[in-house]
RNA sequence: UGGGGCAUCGCCAAGCGGUAAGGCACAGGGUUUUGAUCCCUGCAUUCCCAGGUUCGAAUCCUGGUGCCCCAGCCA
């Protein structure tokens, strides 16, 4: 059998690409980028650039530059440049040496303002902030022109050099584009290109400059600069295309790349924007960027989630110029179902209840041979200990049935997944009342068969007291119960919408011994509850602590519900 | 008559003049030592609306309607 190709995703841009290609632009070449900007982790909507950018580099055997859009030092720090480039890395995107920053291009784009000045494009303007908005007009009304927008030539490079050499204080002066302050496009209205900022040290440059340029002056002509030929960005941005345009027009820059919108993903249940998720962050909220309720690619890591998946969820919602809600159970799938696929299954009481085997030798203690997973014999086997003393979950024995139920309950029997079929003899309650101890019979002639007889529907999962090992779960759930939190029909802050059983501890939980192995980050199913993976954390008396990544589907729970 | 976009199933999304892909979700059924997985089956006579062109229109034309984005010295 042939492997499966890998289907190529396509959409919009991969057509525009392949028309691109034929028409023979860019000597064939295709180079694109992801120009984060270092101010916070990446999030799933990051992903979502990363892959399509990546991807398309990949299959047009081009390359695609990991570029730090790092021209507000104010808001950014190398945290956060360290941060991405590890994300990065783990999703599986390699820029090799192609790790850029637009301050690597500071020199240059000072000189390019020069040429813009000397061109009579640009001028320096002392009107104040406030000034520029009244002067700019508004959507419908035209802007009028700044008092300074007929300097001439030389006392424009007069002071535009002073302002580099720090002769004027933040906000005292900028450099604007000349083009129209009569566009209907308010981004054609003169824009503010370099504005003064003093006292920061920036990241990369340290304290070099006092001036530093604004996005969009800058990144056009730092995709030109690096050969940049489709500069893909978000819709929010179709509007400034002109003006990205009109630089590269105007300036004798080397290239002149293509920018192709997309829109951005909206995901239901969470929120993608940076300042929100700097403030669930900041306001404490969750614990930190990689807190396993975010959103992000560091929390995402955490939760438990493959970059496979991730990738898998980029390719399935596609890439279009459509608003977009995408539902969560979309990304749900698709880590189920890597998981389904790659899971060592492993067995955890969550909620133990004490069950004692009377007919049990008490000193006798069986390894029972399992398999790591039921549909694929190459994960092999590994055994588990079994004893007349098991913990099972109290979820699977109820005093009072409901309809349905198939474990166990009072007199009846369940199959002991991986074990023995058992009755429930006895029930041990303490003074109030409280249950807390099964006394239960094996019958031993149901090691890897069914007794005779009679059907015993129920399976349910176990761990021996006398071999299990102790540790703390934290089970996940959606970090916001509204679907659309940043945009409700009663227009309350999203922080209003936050779960509050988003994450739910389980301090006492049993693992199977064999789990004291594992790996951090490294997922297992724990059969009939879900798929977790050990947390780098441990508890303060140096337990370990599971992080649940995904549920199971569950019917039962759904039939329950209704 | 400020400018720029978008409208195909509950959600995402193919489709590019030849008679509505696929995935998710949902609903039934089968297998099962995970109420998991897996496997069947069903799920848009119709593509925002109205006209028009055509043998033929989701695709072309005309006119509407709805929704989103833009007035940072943020990106």
């Amino acid at each position: 059998m042939s492997e499966e190709p890998v289907k190529k995703p396509t959409n919009f841009i991969r057509h525009i690409i392949d028309a691109d290609l034929e028409n023979g632009k860019n000597e064939g070449r295709i180079t694109t980028r992801f120009p984060p900007e270092p101010n916070g982790y990446l999030h799933i909507g990051h992903a979502k650039s990363i892959v399509l950018n990546f991807g398309i580099a990949e299959d047009y055997n081009g390359r695609c530059n990991l570029r730090f859009d790092d021209t507000n030092p104010h808001k950014e720090n190398s945290e956060f440049v360290e941060a991405i480039k590890a994300d990065v890395h783990w999703l599986g995107c390699d820029p090799k040496e192609n790790i850029f920053f637009a301050s690597d291009y500071f020199e240059k784009l000072f000189a390019y303002a020069v040429e813009l000045i000397k061109k009579g494009k640009a001028y320096v303007c002392d009107l104040s902030a406030e000034q520029i908005r009244e002067y700019r007009g508004t959507l419908t009304q035209a802007g009028k022109n700044s008092s300074y927008r007929d300097r001439s030539v030389e006392e424009n490079l007069t002071l535009f050099n002073a302002m580099r050499n720090g002769d004027f204080a933040d906000g005292e002066k900028v450099l604007r584009a000349k083009i129209d302050m009569s566009s209907g496009n308010i981004n054609l209205r003169d824009p503010t290109i370099y504005r003064v900022r003093h006292g920061i040290v920036h990241h990369q440059t340290g304290s070099q400059w006092c001036i530093y340029p604004m996005y969009d002056y800058t990144h056009c002509i730092s995709d030109a600069l690096e050969g940049i030929t489709h500069s893909l960005c978000t819709l929010e941005f179709e509007d400034h295309r002109p003006l990205y345009n009109w630089f590269l027009e105007q300036l004798d820059v080397p290239h002149h790349p293509r920018q192709i919108e997309f829109s951005r993903l909206t995901l239901e249940h969470t929120v993608t924007s940076k300042r929100k998720l700097s403030e669930l962050v900041e306001q404490g909220f969750v614990e930190g960027w990689d807190d396993p309720r975010m959103p992000t690619i560091a929390g995402m890591r955490r939760r438990g989630y493959s970059a496979a998946s991730i990738r898998e969820f980029c390719n399935r919602i596609g890439v279009t110029k459509a608003h977009n809600v995408v539902e969560m159970a979309m990304l749900e799938d698709c880590i189920r179902s890597d998981l389904n696929d790659n899971a060592p299954r492993r067995m955890a009481v969550l909620n133990p209840l004490k069950v004692v085997i009377t007919n049990y030798d008490d000193s006798k203690v069986e390894d029972l041979l399992s398999a790591n997973h039921p549909q694929n014999e190459e994960f092999g086997k590994r055994s588990i200990p079994f004893c007349n003393e098991i913990y099972i979950d109290r979820s699977d024995f109820a005093e009072v049935p409901p309809k349905k139920y198939k474990r166990l309950i009072p007199g009846g029997e369940v199959r002991l997944r991986n074990a023995y079929v058992i009755r429930c003899d006895e029930m041990i309650k303490d003074e109030q009342g409280e249950l807390i101890e099964l006394r239960c019979s094996v019958d031993a002639d149901t090691l890897g068969k069914n007794p005779e007889g009679r059907k015993v529907k129920g399976v349910i999962h176990w761990v021996s007291a006398k071999h299990g090992i102790s540790a703390e779960v934290r089970l996940f759930d959606r970090l916001f119960s509204h679907p659309t939190p940043d945009n409700t029909k009663d227009g309350s802050d999203y922080t209003a919408h936050i779960n509050p059983e988003a994450l739910r501890t389980l301090s006492h939980c049993v693992l199977e011994n064999s789990l004291a192995s594992a790996e951090i980050g490294q997922g297992f199913q724990f059969e009939r509850e879900g798929y977790f993976c050990l947390d780098p954390a441990k508890t303060a008396d140096g337990r370990p602590v599971f992080n649940r990544t995904i549920t199971l589907r569950d019917v039962w729970a759904k039939m329950q519900s209704k």
